[in-house]
DNA sequence: AATGAATGAGCTTTCATTCAT
DNA sequence: GATGAATGAAAGCTCATTCAT
């Protein structure tokens, strides 16, 4: 059944987040899985295929994850949407981040998962860019700065989240978005003070018009 | 002897870097360090202790990177030295991210390297803190921003750095410093905005009377 | 069916002749056939059964290839019915082979198959005695030696066949008449200087004394 | 060890012989060898090397089980000298046989032995030509038969001694030395016929005239 | 009759680790 | 200190067979 087929690819995503990739062995996924062990191959061709399904599933749920975001320009202040979206990023990247990183310990498995990304454009890719067509709507409606390139600041924000998530993951603290919640607002604050709108520039342009009307 | 010693943590890390944690075995151990496989476990009580002794010394290194950044306090300009610095942190963590990331691999490892870098304190925390003093002694001399927190600068400016590595080794780009640089410079001048001194005619007449007073 | 039955052990003994006993699995078998795995069972009680059976099939039609062959005597000459007859056999013995020593791998199968040759009489034992008439017959006829016993040159020309057929499958040689012949021709050969009339001069004079008298 | 080597080499040989290329596992093997499953992989590349090295050992052997029948030229009769060798041979093929017929069972295997037999000239070849040398070297004394072409009889004789020892091994049969060598003496009385000088056989036919008058 | 998902025993192979030398 | 033969547990994977549909 699909239901099988999927449940395997559950349990084996379930492994690689709480136990790791030297621990998603067949054996543990059947069990996890509830199945046996010879069904994982009779809906995969080998493990390395499961895998990649894992991760293509995965990496396609968090490559929409921004697709609302549009519907909130120029509503709320400007902070509070980019905290709300980045809350949801670094959620997201908690989940991914053990999946991504034990894949550098199998090259093989690394160069193919590369592949399946690239083919299927599955990276941070669409979301950065979602940010980026974000803040250049509020660029034009004057409630960020102009001066600055929307992608670029963009992709700082999305690291922002990914780095948070990484540095729990990495020192083994539990997903907390209360505490999340701070760091990003902290990291949004420092962003943002390149992001508000230059009052002292809108002064100087303003002056600069005059000067010449 | 220490030699041999010294000669299986490199091989070690060099296997890490180059093959990742699965071909990181014994025998390939042995064999890349010219040794029998037997001599490891002379020299290491098991595998989990030689990859101890690896991390620690890569991350030891790692944290005193930029020991010599506040020499360079009201120096050139401050784009330059961030440009400089964020570089070797590139490299730094280009060759540290297959070996952290690897480790996510398996959970057990993972938690005895976090007992380690807490303990001894291996962590970017001082790199990060290096910079904060940095920009604050910039931010005295008023070449940045006094609204900007320096250590949230900080970890932001550190964060590019190191996901910029990590973005290159997982989707397998060779070390290539020059486009590097690029980046770099692009996420700094978007991070200076913020950082500028903000150069409204009052902050302008301010520092003039400083200056001659 | 019926239909699938004979289909199911059409394609069994196919893949033993293309792809040895190793690759003749159920998963196989089912493909080459174009039916379910499971169907097979419903057929055969298990795989040695189906084993069985190719085997009992392909024997059944090997043991009666020389049925013709009395009808000859006394036609042609009798180097030219052997070679005709070898070369059929060597034919035959080249389908019959692959399957017959795929058996040596598995003891218990081997043993099974030896029980159903021997019950059945599947054996060669009928062509080489159907051989032998027909060498004896000859032999009445004063077209070959009086001194040779049927049996035992039936027994070494039967031979012949099998081994070059055995040969060239060991080797990995197409199935190639034309080749064969010449080697069939040069053993016959050989054997036929013990199987021709020794036509002395005295014994051609008491031929003709016998004859009329 | 090499005493460990050579000990799996005879244990993979004494199961091939005994109980099939199907019972000869990796599990059986060591069980055979009294050895630890992964010395196997210790001494052998994988499981194909050991067969290989397996068929090479008992090859060489028989490849030069006739060479001391040079010295028989002219002594003995020669039906007796030849009823000797072909019984060795026999001996020979019935230990050969097991493995020989087992490899049609795996074509990846056949086709490397066959590589190997090629290269090191490992088949029946040189055996043949030495009985053919010897053959020669008899009607050179006028012991067998001018007319008889050497290569094509030894051929002959070889086979015989293969195609006897393949029936017993097919059927079950111990190798039974003694009705082994009925069954040799009674094909080579037959091909003798062929080759005995045909003298011989005018002067029986005069003997006969004789005693009849 | 026919399907094919599901099972689980058993295979080959790898690998960290030990130990006699 | 140094070697590498030896161990045995555990991995990924295959396959004959069963069974619900």
């Amino acid at each position: 059944m699909n239901e099988n087929r999927q449940n395997i690819i559950c349990a084996t995503e379930r492994l690689l987040q709480t136990k790791g990739l030297a621990q998603m062995t067949t054996r543990n996924i059947a069990r996890e899985a509830g199945v046996a062990e010879g069904l994982i191959y009779h809906h995969f061709k080998d493990k390395a295929e499961l895998i990649h399904e894992v991760v293509e599933q995965r990496m396609h749920v968090a490559k929409n994850i921004l697709e609302k975001l549009p519907l909130q320009v120029g509503l709320r202040k400007v902070n509070e949407n980019l905290e709300e979206v980045l809350q949801v990023a670094y959620d997201s990247h908690y989940q991914i981040i053990p999946i991504i990183c034990s894949v550098f310990a199998d090259h093989q498995l690394q160069i193919s998962i590369q592949k399946i990304m690239k083919e299927r454009e599955l990276g941070p890719q669409l979301a950065i860019e979602t940010l980026a067509l974000y803040l250049a709507a509020e660029q034009r409606l004057g409630r960020i700065a102009g001066d600055v390139l929307p992608l670029s600041a963009a992709k700082l924000l999305w690291m922002v989240a990914f780095q948070l998530a990484l540095d729990d993951q990495f020192m083994g603290r539990k997903s907390d978005l209360s505490r999340a919640r701070e760091d990003i607002r902290e990291a949004i604050g420092t962003i943002l003070i390149a992001l508000e709108p230059r009052l002292t520039v809108k002064q100087k342009t303003n002056l600069k018009k005059r000067s010449k009307s």
